[in-house]
Order: C-alpha cells, then sequence, then structure tokens
DNA sequence: GCGTATCATCTACCACGGTAAACGGAGAGC
DNA sequence: GCTCTCCGTTTACCGTGGTAGATGATACGC
C-alpha cells in the first residue's frame, strides 16, 4: 500500500480544506462562494484547486444529481502537524520551547490564555515521550 | 520610501539565511559548503538562489579581492514573526492557544522544557496588549 | 425545439522555489 | 603563452500554487 504522505498545502488549497472540515462537505459552487465571503476567487480557480486537491488525495467526489460533492480525506489534525513540524524544523531549529516563547514574546495573548496554557502544561503527563 | 516588506523565503533560501546569520558574513562557496553539510547542493544554485534573495533585498554582497561576500539584510526575529504568524493565521486561526495547545500535544516535550515554558507564561507581563 | 444557465473539463498563463548546465572572465601554475 | 581552475552571470527547465478563459455537456424554462 502506497500509503498516501500528508500533502502540503498552499493557502487557497488549505481554505478549501477548511470549509470541507467545517461542513463535512460541499460543491464546488459552495466552496466558491464561501471562499468569496473574504477575498473574490473565480469559480474554475476554485475548481482547479479542488482537481489538484483530489490529485494529491486530500478530498474526493461523489456526484449528487449532476453536481459533485466533495469531501475532505486529509485529517484537519494531520495537516496542522506537518504545517507546524514543518515551521519548527525550519525555523526554530525543531525546539518547542523556540517557539512557544518566540510566540509569548511577539504574538497577543489574553491573562485568560495565558492562565488555559499553564493548565495545559500542569496537566502534561510527565516526560511520557509518545514513541 | 518603499520600505520593503519581509519577505518570505523558502526552504532552501532560509537555510542560507540561517547561515548568514550564523557567521554574520560568507562567500557562496562557504554557503554551498555549509550546505553540503545537511543535503548536496550544486553551487550554481546557491548562487541563484543568492540572487534571488539579494532581488527580494533579503541579502547584500560586497566584492572582496575577486569573491562576493553576502551579508543578511533581514533579520531572524523578523523572518521568524513572519512565518510563524502566517502558520498561526493559516492554520490555527490566529489562536495562540490554538497552536500552543496543538504543539504540546503533539510534539515530544521534555519536563525541562515544559518547567522553563511554565515559568515563561509565570513571567509574561500582564495582559499588556498595546494597539 | 431552442436559448440560457450551470457544471465540469481542458488548456494556458504567471510567479516562484529549486535545480543546474553553459558561458565568460581572470588569476595561478608551468 | 597556454591551460586549469575558480568565480560570477546567463539562461533554461521543472514542479506547484494560483488564476482564469474557452469549451462542451446537460438540464430547465418556455
Amino acid at each position: 500500500m502506497p500509503k498516501i504522505p500528508v500533502p502540503k498545502l498552499g493557502k487557497v488549497q488549505l481554505q478549501i480544506m477548511q470549509i470541507l472540515w467545517e461542513r463535512g462537505e460541499a460543491t464546488a459552487r459552495e466552496i466558491t462562494d464561501a471562499l468569496n465571503q473574504s477575498e473574490p476567487v473565480a469559480h474554475s480557480t476554485t475548481q482547479t484547486l479542488l482537481r489538484k486537491l483530489e490529485a494529491k488525495h486530500a478530498v474526493t467526489h461523489t456526484a449528487r444529481d449532476r453536481v459533485f460533492v466533495f469531501r475532505p480525506l486529509s485529517e484537519e489534525a494531520d495537516i496542522s502537524e506537518t504545517a507546524a513540524r514543518d515551521l519548527l524544523a525550519r525555523v526554530f531549529g525543531g525546539s518547542v520551547y523556540g517557539l512557544v516563547s518566540h510566540l509569548l514574546k511577539h504574538e497577543a495573548i489574553s491573562d485568560d490564555e495565558k492562565l488555559r496554557l499553564r493548565k495545559l502544561i500542569d496537566d502534561a503527563p510527565k516526560t511520557e515521550v509518545p514513541q
């Protein structure tokens, strides 16, 4: 089994995936409309990107009436995983500490968020480095 | 003043910048050699990328003897900033909490790192969210 | 039946990162 | 003086993301 690797996605491709994750499924037209909420995109562009996403097994489609209904194949967690790990390796030398300290220094975080983060760290299991 | 925007860099381009940040300056040959420590890259490739980096004002060069000495123009902090914010916006909807919790859940972190992270959060200033 | 609207497909561009061969200039060694 | 080697420059190619027009199939209204 060739076991499809987690695909790397472009900006708009990721937006499309997010729409699909949110809704479970959508037609090309619905996706175009959703994309156009934030920025204008031609319907044909959406369709091209859907074809490319399908080519790398990130989405699939089934025909319903005369319309294609698309559904996500890649999981949101996997994509986030890959993207986060990529940034980590490329920019922060693989150091989670480096990235987090950078975020704390340069990004706005509410007190509430800080509390929740603290809790998260406290609740983290002891050194159980998963495989 | 056109005020150059912080450039987005590719994988190898980023590696080149990291070499330059580390050393302060380097010749094309030195960069190629350093890159080849991790993965084979033709010298001409290095030079092409340096030209492209120079085109977007990420590096500059001066001639010394017959050799170009390259120096970084972009700051490491700015590039990290851009890359981190990009990931944040694209994948985690701008939520620092989302990204950090993801990291804590999916990345291996030593107890020591956890302690240091906790300290970092505790020491973070109170909600001074300017602008 | 015929036009119109809607789809999906095909085809083509552009930008950019990455890759590298080919070329030309200029010292170094003999 | 000729060759060798190192260097920078030019040029070109591929892959991919993004963009979209042109085209063709098909249903729908009248």
